[in-house]
DNA sequence: GTTCTCGGCCG
DNA sequence: CGGCCGAGAAC
């Protein structure tokens, strides 16, 4: 009757992932257990840390109880502190090039493809696809961008772009900070041409109108001068990341590797 | 060599 | 305590 030690599927990992759970049975600390993950490729996870390196920064394991192998919202706590601490306290590190949004992932730690199930023509909400594409947002999500800023490798702060006349907020935070970050995921994230929000109803009452997959920004028109002046400054960005990701790539080549087991692969 | 297993450190 | 990882044992 004793099952243990089975690579069992889990729910909440996608297909492919096992999760298994090893008795100790001898020793000290026998009846003690030991769980491991694995990966669809069939490596092998001991520990939350390792997990997270593979998966890298484009996953929150924030929230992620590796023993149970569920998500437990009541750790989001700790979590927020070290974001908040790492924003804060002098950043030894290298330059951070991550560029993920810093936003929680919520549903589950593993990207996880929203199944679409079209050959049921009965359920209704199965065939719609504009559902079943894209995932529910949060109205007003931007605000969790507030407060978070840019800032060069001494920590010294990074004064703001200036925003271009006519781009004018919508919603429960007109600062022009917010805007800006509002406007710069919108563009991080989406294919599409972002108006800002075209129907002037969502002005007077955002929570009801308001279009969630734009940003938080009135409509605006952009002009060739616009255009023009924007493209000037790329090349120039272009120039100044050349030289950088040069120098950081002279810096990195004088250094020498660590995490050996995560290479073994 | 790789994989399994328990010890033990450290927070 | 329990998570994490080193290292010896086993294969």
């Amino acid at each position: 009757m004793i099952m243990e030690k089975k690579r069992m599927d889990c729910p909440s990992l996608p297909p492919g992932w096992k999760k298994e759970e090893v008795i100790r049975k001898s020793g000290l600390s026998a009846g003690k257990s030991d769980v491991y993950y694995y990966s669809p490729k069939g490596k092998k996870f001991r520990s939350k840390p390792q997990l997270s390196r593979y998966l890298g920064n484009t996953v929150d394991l924030g929230c992620f109880d590796f023993r149970t192998g569920k998500m437990m919202p009541s750790k989001l706590q700790k979590s927020k502190q070290r974001l908040r601490n790492e924003n804060l306290t002098i950043n030894k590190g290298k330059p951070d090039l991550n560029t993920a949004l810093p936003i929680r992932q919520t549903a589950s730690i593993f990207k996880q493809p929203v199944t679409k199930v079209v050959n049921h023509p009965s359920n209704k909400v199965k065939t719609d696809l504009q559902r079943a594409t894209e995932q529910p947002r949060q109205l007003f999500w931007e605000k969790r961008l507030k407060g978070l800023r840019v800032s060069d490798i001494t920590e010294e702060v990074l004064r703001t772009m200036e925003l271009p006349k006519g781009l004018t907020s919508v919603g429960p935070d007109t600062s022009d900070e917010t805007l800006l970050s509002a406007i710069s995921s919108a563009l991080h994230m989406s294919s599409s041409p972002i108006t800002g929000q075209t129907t002037s109803a969502a002005e007077k009452n955002p929570a009801v109108w308001l279009n969630t997959s734009q940003p938080l920004c009135k409509a605006f028109i952009v002009t060739d001068q616009d255009i023009r002046e924007q493209e000037l400054k790329v090349i120039q960005a272009r120039r100044c990341l050349e030289d950088a990701l040069m120098a950081d790539g002279l810096a990195r080549a004088s250094e020498s590797s660590r995490d050996s087991e995560d290479k073994a692969a």
